[in-house]
DNA sequence: ATGAAAGCGCTAACAG
DNA sequence: CTGTTAGCGCTTTCAT
């Protein structure tokens, strides 16, 4: 096995590989894919080859052949030109929402090999962008977050034939798979809870109204509350973000100063929800029970929020196993997975 | 134009608009690129049949010969395997920090065409998933947030020829570009403003003394309170975690009961520390001043935090145009930028 | 069980 | 200014 080897000049290729194991380019793609058929002692050789050349497949002229890249489009999408001051990014990034679906992700992607491509979806143009990414065949597929219900993104994507899999059930229903969190029933753990430890004025802080799943949370709970004798329940609406909670907060009290009881539509908003009750001298939950939903970071704050849990990473993943499996097969039906929420019960309620 | 065109099977290619338009590949590849020396009206042809077509460029082709793949790998590293009980993933994303670098690196990216494959490497077999991926041709370069100093991958990077910036100051000097705070004079800020503000009795919580910044902040700020007469500041080491913060704080008042001012090296810690000294009953700022370090999400807590500001989404933007130049040209020089921080006065201090 | 050969779609000399 | 011609490195029939 000590031939001489002709000079291998810059990085090795098949070729390379082949020569030095005295066998063909084609043989040597076979060990490397794994297919059988191929004599013990020859792989061997190959295998030795590949180590001495310390070769490296080529992605590009794989995936040229292939089609496929091995790597998905991770997609933020919101609903279309800039609202606030900060740019997009800074606002989607800074949520920890975001954080925990990257993280549920990456953890079912790259014990696989796939990886995922980091793209932002907030203009007509970026849209464009993303959808000749995956045309291009940059990537196989793409796991799409939207911030709003009305996301043209979704649409775009079905109409170009893409792979995709989304967060959330889109606003209007169209022929894509999607993972959800059974918003409705969530609520109503959260109404149970209150109603069980005695609270008889609850009111609650919902989510904005375009964003489906805080319209799910709102009637889901005003539902359960209905069921538990209380027709009318209080309601102010939030953005989500911490601010909207704390002046939510202040509004309800304000108007109903019995409350004893609430329901914020998620942690960031019952975090501010908090702030406002300790500003107005109100024990949490002695004086008002306060229940949020999400169980993020945000949960872990003073006392710490019983609150509803969704299993982002777990649901994260699913979409990834998901998407997978329609880049493996198109023939794939069109799916959705509704995941259950858990309560969990902390000292805010 | 009425010519009649040959079925296009599939996705169309170079040679279809080649055909449609009536020139060769070449010109039509020309066009694309943007080259010069092509004739308007063929110029205009050609774009007429790209839209006619639909025609988008196969990326993996363009990829094989031009050894481009308009991908740049970020990679977000550990020192090695999990220390916590939750995945790496989880307590990476969770953190605000990861956001933001982010945020600046797809800001800077997008106008670019280039996009950011995310990775994580928190052991050695991860590890050298990320260099082979670059080595396969996945990425054209390397953005790499250490969480440890001793991180082993800055090192393997550079070892393999793999163009690369770090974000932050290896511990251990190697020819890599990186850029960092100028953490010393930021923990100046604070104390010159402590000292100002009237404050006799000031401690610090510093962040775990394994992370090279977090000891530039606690010996710039013992630097800077000697410089103003205070040789000896009471110190104690935290985590960089809320939780760290609060015990910190409650180790530090009962030990030196009259302090009336505190540096924390992180805001989520200077959270933990503001909930230590509410308990307490303290007074912020009028009892004890607390100047946090970041200016993050974070900061916006009761009472808002006075804080030094480190611009992160400039210093990843910043460390996504090293990594473009160093794509750009091999023999781009080994450059590290140190970035300004800026105190960022509020209530707390 | 292995090799030969034909591309995948594109860019980049090199002619003309 | 435009067309012709080689490949880039790999997978995959099709023979053998």
């Amino acid at each position: 096995m000590t031939s001489d080897l002709p000079p291998l000049s810059g990085t090795p290729t098949l070729e390379d590989v082949a020569r030095v194991a005295g066998v063909s380019r084609a043989t040597v793609s076979r060990v490397i894919n794994g297919i059988r058929n191929v004599a013990p002692e020859i792989q061997e050789a190959v295998h030795r080859a590949i180590a001495t050349t310390g070769y490296v497949p080529n992605r590009a002229a794989r995936s040229l052949v292939t089609r496929r890249t091995g790597a998905v489009a991770l997609v933020v999408s919101g609903a279309g030109d800039a609202k606030g001051g900060e740019p997009f990014e800074s606002r989607v990034f800074a949520d920890p929402f975001f954080g925990r679906v990257a993280s549920g992700v990456v953890g079912f992607l790259r014990p696989r090999g796939i990886h995922p491509v980091l793209m932002l979806a907030d203009s007509a143009q970026t849209r464009e962008d993303v959808v000749s990414f995956l045309r291009q065949g940059s990537a196989d597929g793409a796991l799409v977050v939207s911030t709003h219900g009305e996301d043209p993104l979704p649409k775009l994507l079905v109409d170009a034939g893409v792979p995709a899999v989304l967060w959330a059930r889109p606003a209007r229903p169209i022929p894509i798979s999607y993972v959800d969190l059974a918003h409705r029933a969530g609520a109503a753990l959260a109404a149970d809870h209150l109603v069980a430890r005695g609270c008889r004025r609850v009111a609650t802080i919902s989510g904005p109204f375009d964003v489906p799943a805080a319209q799910d949370r709102l009637s889901g709970f005003q539902e359960a509350m209905a069921g538990h004798g209380h027709p009318y329940v209080p309601a102010v609406e939030g953005d989500f973000m911490p601010a909207s909670g704390e002046a939510g907060m202040h509004r309800l009290m304000k108007e109903h100063p019995d409350i004893d009881g609430v329901f914020v539509a998620n942690d960031l908003m019952a975090q501010g929800a908090l702030l406002a009750l300790r500003d107005l001298g109100r024990r949490v939950p002695e004086d008002v029970a306060v229940v949020g939903f999400d169980d993020s970071a945000a949960a872990a704050c003073r006392p710490p929020l019983t609150t509803v849990r969704q299993p982002m990473e777990d649901m994260a993943a699913e979409m990834a196993r998901l998407l997978l499996a329609h880049v493996a097969d198109p023939g794939f039906r069109v799916t959705s997975v509704i995941v259950q929420p858990a309560l969990v019960v902390r000292e805010s309620a």
